[in-house]
DNA sequence: GCCGGTATGTGACTAAGTCACGTTCAATCA
DNA sequence: TGATTGAACGTGACTTAGTCACATACCGGC
């Protein structure tokens, strides 16, 4: 019984048995609401979190009541934004809501310090997350920068897409994905359905040829 | 004679003597001239790069010619960028040009795979200035998304007057640190010319009047 | 059928980026 | 010493993006 989410995890999974023990015994398995905010920036990491079940967004938000998503964590992954808070001793420099009615494990800093120091397995673990996350945000910075946002957008609808022909989704919510303003997505949408590559309804897009966008996309 | 470039970094010098011998048995130190793209996007990393003099620029491309300054490597440290696509085993999703003359140690990607593992030291200076990279990051994610470049510029202009009140640089320079474009910054140039904040000519600005520049970098 | 809150639409404006030039400067060499 | 040349900077016209202040439209409850 005090073993079993352990076993969700890459890098924990394969731990010595008093490892298992250790962490069984000095974590605490919580639960939260959706829009939970689960960090936010300027506060300090005091435990490290296990995503065990739904999905934490993790986000910038500018004063001016802007905000941009910089990636997900998903059930099965460790905090990554913590993991690097507590190991750098720094404090939060982003916000991190919950999508979704969350389930999570977290322990205690110095337990996850000693657990870093110990289990090679785990180490690489985390430090391949965070090398990831490296590149996926400066692959943000070059999107935000360099690339138009009817590119984007167009981007965005075809990858939550997914198969399906249905998003449902807000122009705010697409709004904060790309980090821009409701009402740019709302003329940029706007221009699609005048294409005929969408069709629209409150809280809903509908893709009516995904041809056209994938290539806009590629751009 | 075989183990001096060592002790110039945090996290090596207190290094065991036999991981002293086998680094510098197995690194070579190298150097380049300026200009140098010491990594380039897509690459591989095959060696890890320590810093013993000069400074490294990383920085993204775009397809456009336009770029964006993420971040500098200096003397004395390690590249990040080089030790999370090892660690992660990817490739490399940014580009490192040498502004000054640099003088590297490199050493085979398997062997500080090894000295990953045995010195838990240097491990952790490895994590913490990730995790500081991180940060960074996120901070220019915020600004590139939701600050003005006016404000932007200002903010760039103060910190590299440095006590001093000419700063040596051109307007592309300074459009590639803000990941805007070279007219952008001319304009926003005038203008503060024109309050008489500063006053300009080829290749140098000069500060005439810090406090309101100041004042401007903190909105 | 009405009501309130959320979602979306719109016009007018400012800020930023693009494009295609023109101009100025300073170093180099004939 | 003047001419040349390449980099740095200036500029206007235009497109794209973001801001602000609203107006409308939709939908679930009552």
């Amino acid at each position: 019984m005090s073993q079993s989410w352990i076993d969700q995890f890459e890098g924990l999974n394969q731990l010595e048995g008093e490892w298992r023990d250790t962490i069984s015994r000095k974590s605490k398995v919580v639960s939260f609401p959706p829009e939970t905010v689960v960090f936010a920036p300027g506060k300090p990491a005091d435990n490290m979190i296990f995503l065990l079940d739904g999905t934490v967004r993790v986000q910038q938000v500018s004063e001016n009541g802007r905000e941009i998503v910089l990636y997900r964590i998903e059930a099965g992954e460790s905090c990554i934004m913590t993991a690097s808070c507590i190991i750098g001793d720094q404090h939060y420099s982003a916000e991190g809501v919950a999508e979704t009615v969350i389930e999570a494990a977290i322990i205690p800093k110095p337990v996850f310090e000693e657990l870093l120091g110990s289990s090679s397995r785990y180490r690489n673990f985390i430090f391949s997350t965070v090398s990831s996350r490296l590149a996926e945000l400066m692959h943000i910075i070059n999107e935000i920068a360099f690339r138009r946002v009817d590119i984007r957008l167009a981007q965005k609808l075809v990858s939550l897409a997914k198969g399906s022909d249905e998003i449902m989704v807000t122009h705010q919510q697409l709004a904060i994905e790309l980090g821009t303003a409701r009402e740019v997505v709302s003329r940029q949408l706007q221009e699609f359905q005048r294409r005929e590559w969408i069709s629209q309804s409150r809280g809903t897009i509908r893709i009516l040829k995904l041809r056209p966008l994938t290539e806009l996309s590629l751009d």
